[in-house]
DNA sequence: TAAATAGTGTCTTTGAGACACTATTTC
DNA sequence: GAAATAGTGTCTCAAAGACACTATTTA
């Protein structure tokens, strides 16, 4: 930020845009929000509902990404429980092959977001196993979004270590088992039910109890589980630390 | 990413800039380096280290991150050992009074930076420890660089306890004190020497021996420490977590 | 009635942290 | 010699995980 002249015309333009990575649990497995493109490149190929920042509308990036989600989505803002925040940026020179582009990626989470219909340029826009794609080819998502993708995935399942998120993924009061589906589905890694749910409950502010009862057990019986809040804590001390890497990554 | 025109004419113009919060230990105290602006506006006001990447030479995001730095620390890209990484965007409409500017902060940490020497537009380049700025008005630093340095000081807080990052502010050999001294510094809070001591030698790949030791021990006595390296883990596993936090931010 | 699940009890192992102690170096 | 520090030993307590068990629900 050094410069004494800023004149736009000095600069080669430069387009701002959001990408946003959603993510919802579906019938047991974890779903991002994908849009058919409409136009080239890429004409026809799956990518992450986004597109241009409103400059001229004084529109922040928050702001942007969360309405592109709701372009495609119809979630109303404010009114449905959504975390979102800032994955990070990308802007190699040749990822889009038009003009320079630069995209700021948004990760986002809901319990249940509502079914997504085709907004804004997108032909088709549907919810898809992130199993079918992350270990598929690369190059079934348009420009870098299979990247921006696997950033937000490993983004979500380091922060269910250490953030009340798993929270995100559920309605507003759910149950210890429903809550240790959305680890294993994350995770993709089965968890000790019993060791479970003594850890949840001894973790300050994680969930708090509603002094309610679940009206029916899961579909293959056992007792009816107790119904949960989700606390008032940001962080979750001690951290539930994820199984099988303890060796760590070298 | 869902538009069929891209013509930038379209678009109102957007500025792209990076912005780096550099950091190094000096004379035991967390430093930042900043510039003093030549030009309007916050003229002659404290600004991080940045600048507009360069859309026409097809310039990347991280690399004009590094071209910045070395234009203020005279670093040659390679030789010398820095951790660079990127830390958020920060896109206000009014962050910048002029124009639209979108910034990607990167966070950089070394070991032993040259001394400054102003690059580029900057009248003036100055380590300046953080402590004497964090805590003070946040009006003293230009644009909203006092919350991008705010963010990159606690992301690199958090990253001492899960990463061996702190390697990175050591030369290429240094003693298990020395170390904890970075700890020390950075948390703002003392350590344990003993503890840490065996803490850090029981996660694999944190360090790893030379098998020599220190020409000398510190100013005021003590036996000789010895030397190690930086080992090959990216992950320290088992974490080392900062005292004093065990309620959690709620 | 059989099978599955919610929730609790208990034991073992690991790690964090407090404290103590020895050996080595500097002033 | 006095003071400070490097490094190790040991003890206590918290937490993770394995295993077991009871009570409750569904098919």
């Amino acid at each position: 930020m050094g410069e004494e002249h800023y004149d736009p015309n000095a600069y080669p333009p430069v387009a701002a845009t959001v990408d946003v990575v959603a993510l919802t649990i579906r019938e047991g497995h974890l779903n991002v929000l994908l849009v058919r493109r409409g136009g080239s490149p890429y004409q026809y190929r799956w990518a992450l509902p986004g597109g241009f920042v409103r400059v001229g509308k004084s529109e922040g990036l928050d702001e942007a990404a969360v309405r592109e989600l709701a372009e495609e989505t119809g979630l109303r803002d404010g009114h449905d429980r959504v975390h979102l925040e800032q994955l990070r940026t990308y802007g190699a020179p040749d990822r889009d092959p038009r003009m320079r582009v630069i995209s700021i990626a948004y990760l986002a989470f809901g319990p249940q977001f509502p079914d997504p219909r085709p907004g804004g340029d997108a032909a088709e826009a549907r919810w898809r196993p992130v199993a079918t794609l992350d270990s598929g080819d690369p190059g079934e998502l348009a420009f870098d979004h299979a990247t921006i993708l696997a950033d937000g995935l490993e983004r979500a399942r380091a922060k269910l270590e250490y953030t009340p998120l798993a929270t995100a993924f559920c309605p507003a009061e759910f149950t210890i088992p429903q809550l240790r589906t959305v680890y294993e589905t994350v995770w993709g890694e089965d968890l000790h039910a019993g060791n479970f749910h003594r850890k949840v409950l001894s973790v300050p502010g994680f969930v708090e109890s509603t002094g309610t009862t679940a009206k029916h057990s899961g579909t293959r019986g056992g007792p009816r589980p107790r119904l949960y809040r989700a606390g008032d804590a940001r962080l979750l001390h001690p951290a539930l630390l994820r199984p099988g890497q303890e060796a760590g990554i070298r």
